[in-house]
RNA sequence: GGUGGGUUCGUAUAACGGCUAGUACUCAGGAUUUUCAUUCCUGCAAUAGGAGUUCGAUUCUCCUACCCACUACCA
């Protein structure tokens, strides 16, 4: 749900600028690939109606080489590979970065010392200058080590005591110390990939990237980020950091535990991890994507009027980052379902029978799409989704087989039965019955309720009349016998 | 621990430094209905605490508390 938000306000941000939205993959982690991952966030974004500009190609597939509409293809990082090592070897020429040849076991014990008399190990200047690395070793032996190993990094040389200035479109203005800042490494010999902070800054100058909107846990990565821009001697995008979406009860991020625990989404689409570990996703559970997308529109932005039910190109219309947020957003799986009630309501009966057709086959039942048309029109108020049409409606489409205990308890008594029995019988129609039962002064509640529970089962649902009209005379003839064959007075 | 960010009803949020702090969801009550649901009406409920600036602070400043993120050869 957040990366889907950031990608809805990144979407609507380039939209209502008239720019275009580029989808780019950033795989640069060879251990954290997850077969399948990619193919995931493409569906999802499309089932949103999240249209990239710029990143697929005619098959829907992530472009591989540059054409008209996709100029800076690739677009999966771990296939633009080639381009990044110069960059690094740029910044290390221009005195902005360094090759360090520590070892994973040697700053594991650096960090276990510095834990050990209760500090934090931090790689920057105040450390740097007793480690193994580039601006500590001789040239030649720098040159050695270059060849020989296949284990360095680049890192980044952090500037000591000097204030970072940043200015962030929903935080404001912000100001960091780099001596607290370490020398994060840019890009790993091993398996000759950058990092996030590298890949992201070059891809995003080449690429022509204006704003970079993300989730608020990059913060602390801004200054960085800032300094690269300035190292390249690029002029940078415009940031903005995004509050995060928290979990509905207690304190932390929205985990997808969450949503186990407490019986909602967390996913946009379900989701079988590699593990075969299954999460379920609001496409699934019956979510409209046009609901999905106007709750997740709502979580930190607000249009600054009364108006909560927004259309995409509404969306884009109103969007705007100064009216987003700084604080989490708790997530409230109420309010979820209010919205796709409202979406319902808002389809089409032709729409909604289309869905409850499939429904209904499944269920066995046969019905005529004319009458199905005339049910969801009835029923489409009462659901919050259409997989609740089955139970709001099955009585239309079949006999009860069983009684509520409670609900026969209190309606199947003698005197009720009696009168039911005879109104029925001596009427053709459910309004001739109702007057019927008036001209008599019986009590109508008990009267109907004792109908309805031979009708469906129960002492809830639809009004006598319209139920009497989709079943039929006969119909409901025969489930009052059956009632009274099988309901002990 | 360090750095940064945050804090208005239970939740999402509104309020040029100025009405009785508004709205939606949830919940409770009522009206309507043959029942249930819908619909409508009503109600419950908040500026974290403390200083300061000001005629006046939810709004600006500082302190405290609490929450969150980051602190990886992850993103």
């Amino acid at each position: 749900m957040g990366g889907v938000r950031t990608a809805l306000y990144n979407y609507l941000i380039a939209k209502k600028a008239g720019g275009d939205f580029i989808l780019r993959i950033e795989d640069t982690d060879s251990h954290r690939f997850v077969p399948g991952a990619e193919e995931y966030i493409i569906e999802s974004l499309r089932w949103c109606g999240i249209v990239p500009d710029e990143g697929l190609d005619e098959n829907g597939k992530l472009a591989e080489t540059p054409d008209e509409r996709n100029p800076h293809a690739p677009y999966r990082q771990s296939q633009r590979k080639g381009i990044y090592r110069k960059y690094a070897e740029q910044l290390v020429a221009g005195g902005f970065a360094y090759y360090a040849f520590d070892t994973a076991e040697e700053l594991e014990k650096c960090r276990a010392q510095a834990e050990a008399s209760g500090q934090t190990f931090i790689y920057n200047a105040a450390t740097r200058k007793d480690l193994r690395n580039s601006l500590t070793l001789e040239p030649a032996e720098v040159e050695k080590l270059l060849s020989e190993r296949s284990d360095w990094t680049v890192r980044f040389r952090m500037p000591e005591d000097e204030v970072v200035a940043m200015d962030d479109l929903i935080r404001g203005h912000i100001e960091v110390n780099t001596s607290t800042l370490d020398d994060k490494v840019l890009w790993k010999r091993a398996d000759e990939l950058p990092t996030y902070h590298l890949a992201n800054i070059v891809d995003d100058h080449l690429m022509e990237i204006s704003h970079v909107i993300r989730g608020e846990e990059w913060l602390p990565s801004l200054p960085l980020h800032y300094l690269l821009y300035a190292a390249f001697g690029w002029e940078r995008p415009q940031f903005a950091h995004l509050p995060l979406l928290l979990k509905p009860v207690g304190n932390g991020k929205l985990s997808k535990r969450d949503g186990d625990k407490m019986g909602f989404p967390v996913f946009p689409l379900k989701w079988v991890a590699p593990t075969g570990e299954v999460s379920r996703g609001y496409r699934e559970d019956g979510y409209f994507p046009d609901a999905f997308v106007n709750l997740l529109a709502m979580l930190g932005w607000n249009p600054g009027t009364e108006q909560e039910i927004f259309s995409m190109s509404e969306l884009i219309e109103a969007f705007s980052l100064e009216k987003v947020g700084k604080s989490g957003a708790k997530f409230n799986p109420d309010k979820a379902k209010w919205f796709n009630k409202e979406y319902l309501r808002m389809r089409s009966d032709e729409e909604l029978t289309g869905l409850f057709m499939p429904i209904l086959k499944e269920h066995g039942v046969e019905a005529d799409k004319d009458m199905v048309r005339e049910v969801v029109a009835l029923i489409k108020e009462r659901a919050t989704f259409v997989a609740d049409f089955w139970d709001i409606s099955w009585y239309l489409f079949k006999a009860p087989e069983e009684y509520a205990e409670k609900d026969a308890a209190k309606f199947w008594k003698s005197e009720n039965v009696d009168m039911a029995r005879e109104a029925l019988n001596a009427t053709a129609s459910a309004e001739e019955m109702e007057g019927y039962i008036r001209d008599r002064e019986w009590p109508m509640g008990k009267v109907m309720n004792c109908i309805r529970l031979a009708l469906t089962g129960s002492s809830s649902g639809l009004g006598i009349a319209d139920i009497m009209r989709f079943v039929g005379r006969e119909e409901a003839l025969r489930r009052f016998r059956r009632a009274e064959e099988r309901l002990l007075l």
